[in-house]
RNA sequence: GGCCCCUUGGUCAAGCGGUUAAGACAUCGCCCUUUCACGGCGGUAACAGCGGUUCGAAUCCGCUAGGGGUCACCA
């Protein structure tokens, strides 16, 4: 595959969702995996709705995704700026050239009047197209109007009966007739240019070479292509990759749970997770490895694989890949993800605290255990925490034989000095050995005393986060 | 409604004219195990329908059905 030019352009409209993200990603890996170019820039033409704010969100977003781009917002480059809205000057030049070639004109139509239009077309046969009203105006007539005040849109001349086609790497070649399209604006009566018109200007300038993109973008690329051809530009390749769907297989939105990256940041998700599952939604390796690093998908990646069809965001998927991820931390690692989630709940206070040594015993006992980061808030309660005993527990300790075993574990216990979970281990393995127990009726009950509850972390962990004092102050407790 | 795209198990998907139609998640069962997880083993489960083309179609073509996108002075 040879180097490609591809780029990631979103509008701050909002935050980054998911799917946008993965528009990011395929773009962010077919740069990086053929060695090429990765822009970012943003589409700020909707003036309304884009904000600052988002823009910051949607570059953090990014970030901590793990992506990272040559040129663009940010990091700069030399074919900047990389805000449309600061590009003004560079669009006019060539919409004035299309105005004197008369292949663009001045609208002067309202948008009152283009309604009514659309509506009566969308009554009669379906074929929403502008009726061309102000397409044979004169120049002086044009004159007038504006000398008069009235601000005209300029719109596009499209050549009727033309056949344009538009080569796709994951749709095929796909082709449309100019004939189901009317002239179409490409700057609007506020003097900035419509997005379709700036994107083909910005991709040309900055050479891209690969648009790749949502489906969604796919029935405006013959509009962009008409632009490229009314310039004299050579048209990009292009990939139009499925959408991401919701459970009902509607285009995914906010009724589906979260949809923006950062809010799988706050639940807890890693970042390579998120990537790892984002790469695999419409598009696979060739192997049969589906947990990936980085370094392992980028060397796969290939948009020849990006899949037609879209793609149902599957949660339980994303957990496990998620599970998988934090399996494969370093211990280290682990740690210092796993406490900013530890800092910012209730028991901020108690972790703040903590020795490192504990610390450090807790995410031994935890780390396979979790699904997401964010799980560490409840998993870390039995540690941190005394309970009540739940109706189970309850009962197990209110058998007489458990009493009587409890007792004699905890004079057994006080004799014994640990360091390490496996010494405890074994330490209750001799114990189950040396009074003929069975394991079951030694650790259900002991577990019972010591957590309130019938399941949890292996209890050595728990032991040795507690220490001796705590342990054995947690039996008699519950003696009592 | 016009135009365009899509259709393999519940979900992600491999497959590119000849396969017992991979694999993963989920689900179910068994094993491991003090419990819950983890891990291991195994099971259930799919080519939307109909017509062609072909010695042979999940794979190629057509139609039908279903789903989706788009028809903005939003991107």
């Amino acid at each position: 595959m040879e180097k490609v030019t591809v780029r990631f352009a979103p509008s701050p409209t909002g935050p980054l969702h998911i799917g946008g993200a993965r528009s990011a990603l395929f773009n962010y890996l077919e740069a990086r995996h053929t060695g090429g170019r990765f822009i970012v820039r943003i589409e700020d033409t909707d003036l309304e709705r884009s904000k600052r704010e988002f823009e910051d969100e949607i570059i953090q977003s990014l970030k901590w995704l793990g992506l990272d781009w040559d040129e663009g917002i940010v990091v700069g480059g030399e074919n900047g700026p990389y805000r449309q809205t600061e590009r003004l000057e560079i669009y006019q030049q060539y919409v004035r050239k299309l105005l004197e070639e008369d292949q663009a004109y001045y609208c002067f139509c309202t948008e009152e009047e283009l309604e009514k239009e659309r509506e009566q077309q969308m009554a009669a046969d379906g074929l929403v197209r502008y009726s061309g009203k102000c397409s044979h105006l004169s120049r002086e007539e044009v004159q007038k109007r504006i000398a008069a005040g009235e601000k005209p849109a300029v719109r596009l001349r499209v050549p009727p009966g033309k056949q344009l086609e538009v080569h796709d790497y994951v749709r095929g070649d796909v082709r449309f007739d100019t004939d189901t399209m009317g002239d179409f604006i490409i700057v609007k009566n506020d003097g900035i240019p419509v997005y379709n018109f700036a994107v083909v200007l910005d991709d040309v300038l900055m050479g891209v070479t690969l648009v790749m993109r949502a489906e969604e973008h796919l029935s405006n690329t013959p509009r962009q292509l008409l632009i490229y051809q009314a310039l004299g530009f050579p048209t990009p390749a292009f990939a139009h990759v499925s959408l991401i769907l919701g459970s009902d297989h509607q285009k995914m939105s906010k009724r589906h749970g979260a949809t923006s990256v950062m809010a799988y940041r706050e639940m807890g998700y890693l970042p390579e997770a998120v990537f790892n599952f984002l790469a695999l939604l419409g598009w696979s390796p060739e192997g049969e490895q589906e947990i990936m690093t980085q370094e392992e998908i980028i060397a796969q990646f290939d948009v020849n694989r990006v899949s037609k069809s879209p793609a149902v965001f599957d949660l339980n998927k994303l957990n496990y890949i998620n599970q998988q991820h934090i399996k494969r931390l370093s211990l280290e690692e682990f740690k210092r993800r796993m406490r900013p989630y530890l800092e910012n709940s209730e028991f901020s206070e108690d972790i703040k605290t903590l020795s490192e040594e504990k610390y450090s015993v807790l995410a031994q006992a935890l780390k396979d255990r979790l699904v997401c980061l964010a799980d560490v808030k409840d998993q870390a309660r039995v540690f941190l925490r005394r309970q009540e005993p739940e109706k189970e527990a309850q009962e197990l300790l209110a058998i007489p034989e458990n009493q009587a075993m409890l007792k004699t574990f905890a004079e057994e216990f006080s004799a014994f000095d640990f360091q390490e979970a496996a010494e405890i281990k074994s330490f209750i393995k001799k114990f189950i050995k040396n009074h003929q127990l069975n394991a079951k009726n030694v650790y259900m009950p002991l577990r019972s005393a010591l957590t309130g509850v019938t399941h949890g972390p292996d209890l050595p962990w728990l032991i040795l986060f507690w220490d001796k004092q705590e342990t054995l102050d947690r039996i008699w407790t519950a003696l009592e």
